[in-house]
DNA sequence: TCGTCAATTTACCAAATGGTAAAAAACGCG
DNA sequence: CGCGTTTTTTACCATTTGGTAAATTGACGA
């Protein structure tokens, strides 16, 4: 029962301490990205190794399925070295999620009032499947999270995601009232566009098995083009 | 270095009775569904117990992400009763995605040659559909297990689903070389259906943050429709 | 109703895992 | 160069977790 107690009074006083701002003595690095956080070039780079490490370990296994070791070994530090870096697993874990999110949300940015709106949508499809054959790491991470109920992103994707998809699902819409496009939902719209380019990287596996010759972008990307082409063409 | 010794027979012993077929003296019910497993109303009924309280965890968390402990809480048994019914948590996974394989299958058996073209493909998407919403547990489950390169269900993907996919993806291909509907790369309309109607029930943490107000699906199942339609239509 | 086999519980264990403490090593600046 | 600071390593620890052994209870057919 004392082990309990030392336990929970040693966490208390980590709590304590995280909530007070006051880092350890040593190893004011995890200070996260706040103010002006001056890093060292050895703290820039092993971040970057470590954050490397995770993306990868994290997007094969899912976050319970991946250790500290794992990521340790990947990124060729030592684990208590990794905890000098990061406050620990799930803070890497959510680090990673947020660099994530704004890279997410670049393509749909990118969907402008201006130009043809068939072509701005197409071309939205177009950025989408690149992304998912450049990224496919970034895409699992992506999808292991909403998959497990999104327990560290829920908030990001209340504040960023929510509010950029009703600016441009009201952009949409407003091509759809001028008779430019065919009438669809436009978030229903979105989220087919999510669907199908996200697929080739999620259920990579999957499609592997089932279409065993290599490069299957390119006629994705011809299909997916005719597709939503035809669906919008008015 | 003698625990690990003893540790390492002991599983050499295990994986001996394993492969000779020799059960443990209690507790034939692991034997799987081989021949006649003749299985008492109790076994019946605490297996069903058991994976009904698989599924729910392992959808929600992930395989590594999931605890026996949290499976028999949720089962309403003791862990080490759960170890009398199933070999290991493993083969309670296992067991669960064979099962899951066949109702997965179901929808697109049923696409058969008869019939309109457009038709019969619009129903498929209905099914699916219904399914997404009908079975979300189960869709997450698959979906977790593509996600992390379906380390224990490749096999069945290459035994069962191939070559459904390429049985329908030929008929699909005969519809088009008669003209009866669009020409399209039958897979990846295949993939595009999945992809599109899975979503709503993997996403649903993202689907439920964007669109707040309940009732999704029938919205899906007009835009869906109608998506498809247009594109298929000669 | 009684004995036998099936089912369940109790009390464990070893390994894996996230994390810590403290000393050693490397860095870099005056 | 010398010395304080940063970085890394070594040696641990507590908890969690999958799983086991053995004793106990329960079901059910002769």
């Amino acid at each position: 029962m004392p082990a309990l107690k030392i336990t929970a009074v040693r966490k208390a006083m980590k709590d304590e301490a995280k909530r007070a701002g006051a880092g350890k003595p040593v190893g004011r690095a995890q200070t996260k990205a706040q103010g002006g956080v001056k890093r060292s070039r050895i703290q820039t780079r092993n971040r970057k190794l470590i954050l490397d490490a995770a993306l990868e370990v994290f997007s094969a296994h899912g976050f319970r399925g991946s250790t500290l070791d794992q990521i340790a070994t990947e990124a060729g530090l030592s684990k208590p070295n990794i905890i000098y870096y990061f406050d620990g697993k799930e803070e890497i874990h959510v680090t990673l999620l947020n660099q994530l999110m704004e890279t997410w949300l670049d393509p749909l940015e990118q969907l402008k009032p201006a130009g043809e709106p068939l072509d701005e949508i197409l071309a939205y499809v177009r950025r989408k499947l690149d992304m998912a054959q450049a990224y496919p790491r970034e895409s699992r991470l992506f999808a292991n999270e909403i998959l497990q109920g999104a327990p560290r992103m829920a908030p990001h994707l209340e504040a960023r995601l929510k509010p950029l998809v009703d600016e441009k699902a009201a952009l949409i819409q407003s091509w759809i009232d001028a008779g430019r496009i065919a009438p669809v939902e436009p978030r229903h719209l979105i989220f087919s566009i999510w669907a199908t380019t996200q697929h080739y990287a999620d259920f990579e596996a999957q499609v592997n098995v089932l279409m065993p010759e290599g490069g299957i972008f390119p006629g994705a990307a011809a299909y997916l083009e005719m597709m939503f082409r035809r669906m919008l063409t008015v």
